[in-house]
RNA sequence: GAGGGUGUAGCUCAGCUGGUAGAGCAACGGCCUUUUAAGCCGUGGGUCCAGGGUUCGAUUCCCUGCACCCUCACCA
């Protein structure tokens, strides 16, 4: 049988027989002196003798008798080895022959280059440091006309996704978007802590939540046997901490909105949100639009993106287009201040009519995510949005009905939302009933009245503003992914069963919750 | 939630108008001390996603379910 137990039998097999020799599959540790680039680097010819020793994944294996090529993996990249039985001795050579690819395995040895002109490590001593029992996906790549072809390569997505360390292993450009994710947080932090602001953390489980339009995560406290519910903003825990003092605070962390999912939303997904004392919505759109240009330039080196067929320039200032100039360019309706059945004909003309009894908000959303939206592919911020869909911003300073709001997007796709913070606490407490009588009337996204919060600006709140941006798609726009899944290392999956054998059981019925 | 698509060996994929399956790589065996996508020769390997139906006979046709993908809807 040639099954994929009867493979994994014959791994385990070949562990016996390693045992048998008194090698320990399963080592402690191991002296490295170089990682492969390193390696690579470190040769020169003509140069002395450069002895490495090196651990990684065994990728390939060319076996030929008493002499082997294979190419060895770690985090840095690839290196071939060659290991000869006159080199590594018989007994180093009997583990070698016991070798699958994908075990990990150290290797000492100098460095040389084969007759095609290669550069190899010649192994003089051969250690296991752990032994694989499943197989890797081979995966063969080839220079050709510096094209890179690959054959054979690890593409079904569900797999790519559920088992993420196999996609990790074998598809090398995968850690590239991820060490970019890294990068790209990593500069976020350093561009807002160089300008003073302090990174805080607030609470995740909450017993009310608050701070958007979304339907949360509940779960439950046993000692308490309480209620709670996961995040789906940080916002008002952030507003308090201005109100308490701090005049520049800002957080990246997970929140979480139970709603559906698709190529650009995930369940729980990362926010950062940032809030900056004394100062109003200019300035943030200021500030995005400086920071995404840095952004860019720090993972980068230029401020010029691919992303699908668009060529996106963050170099430059980005368009500024009032909600309603946007609207009316688009669809060639004026909708400023159109009560709502005017606008229920306006949507309906457009085809975007939403189901059910749609209120003025859910016809203005609808007209602009439907129509607007999906235009706005080089960097853009709409700005000043309709009271009635931003219940925590504050009133325009001139235009009625209008609040001082913006939202960020690239490439049609929302990236970020700010607004002047609303500080007034006779006004947010009138806003929050407005919700409230909403969700009496069923809208399970509107907002709570949270007392407390109200509460903390009535201790005054200065004036602030504020700022969310959705990391996952920046991130997205910056490693030019077209899905969410492919920045989340573990995207959301349905439940798989494994049985513990090492039979995987293709899937299973699972009771709904 | 609606529509479409996919599900065959460890991986990547063939498999026509129904006759219980093939290839390459990987594995296993043999030969083999400088090979590279794969050294050469050979061998084995399958719950054809699951369950039901039609049929003498189903990987193939029909129904139901499951998972994933795409589009739309919902959703910041």
């Amino acid at each position: 049988m040639e099954s994929f137990d009867s493979l994994r039998a014959q791994r385990i097999e070949k562990l016996e027989k390693i045992r048998a020799l008194e090698i320990q599959p399963y080592a402690y540790r191991f002296n490295r002196t170089h990682r492969a680039q390193e390696a690579l680097a470190a040769y020169s010819p003509g140069a002395g003798e450069c002895r490495v020793s090196l651990a990684g994944r065994l990728m390939s294996l060319r076996r030929m008798g008493k002499a082997s090529f294979g190419h060895l993996m770690d985090e840095s990249g690839r290196i071939q080895i060659y290991v000869q039985e006159k080199e590594v001795g018989p007994s180093s050579y009997e583990l070698f022959r016991l070798l699958d690819i994908g075990d990990i395995i150290g290797v000492e040895g100098p460095v040389f280059e084969t007759r095609t002109g290669e550069i190899t490590v010649a192994a003089k001593a051969l250690t296991l440091l752990s032994k694989t029992l499943r197989p890797l996906p081979i995966v063969k790549e080839k220079i050709q006309d510096d094209e890179k072809i690959v054959y054979d390569a690890f593409v079904d997505k569900e797999m790519r996704y559920r088992r993420r360390y196999v996609d990790l292993v074998v598809n090398s450009d995968v850690k590239r978007t991820f060490i970019l994710r890294s990068r790209i947080l990593a500069a976020v932090r350093r561009f807002l802590e160089d300008r003073g602001y302090l990174e805080v953390e607030t609470p995740v489980l909450q017993t009310q939540y608050g701070g958007a339009f979304a339907r949360p995560f509940v779960t439950h406290h046993n000692t308490l046997d309480m209620q709670l519910y996961l995040r789906i903003a940080d916002e008002l825990y952030l507003k308090r901490l201005v109100v308490g003092g701090f005049e520049g605070v800002f957080e990246i962390a997970k929140d979480f909105r139970n709603e559906g999912m698709d190529r650009d939303h995930n369940p729980e997904f990362t926010m950062l949100e940032l809030y900056v004392a004394y100062e109003d919505y200019f300035f943030m759109m200021n500030l995005v639009e400086e920071m995404i240009r840095h952004v860019c330039l720090t993972v980068h080196g230029h401020a010029l993106l691919r992303f699908g067929d668009a060529e996106l320039d963050l170099g430059k200032p980005w368009q500024r287009i009032p909600f309603f100039d946007a609207v009316r360019e688009i669809s060639g309706f004026d909708c400023y201040q159109k009560n709502p059945d005017e606008l229920r004909q306006i949507a309906a003309r457009l085809n975007v009519l939403p189901d059910g009894k749609p209120g003025k908000a859910d016809l203005l959303d609808a007209i602009f995510s439907g129509l607007v939206e999906p235009r706005l592919q080089q960097p853009t911020f709409v700005i000043d949005y309709p009271i009635e869909l931003s219940p925590l911003a504050k009133k325009h300073r001139s235009l009625p009905g209008l609040v001082e709001r913006f939202e960020g997007y690239v490439a049609g796709k929302e990236l970020c939302n700010a607004f002047s913070e609303l500080n007034d606490p006779l006004d947010q407490r009138r806003r929050l009933e407005e919700q409230a009588a909403k969700r009496a009337g069923g809208d399970e996204e509107a907002m709570a009245i949270d007392e407390d919060y109200i509460r903390a600006l009535e201790y005054g709140l200065p004036p602030t503003a504020g700022l969310g941006i959705g990391m996952d798609r920046l991130v997205m726009l910056l490693t030019s992914s077209p899905s969410i899944r492919d920045v989340i290392f573990f995207p959301h999956m349905r439940p798989e069963s494994i049985s513990g054998s090492g039979e995987d059981v293709k899937e299973q019925k699972s009771d709904a919750v």
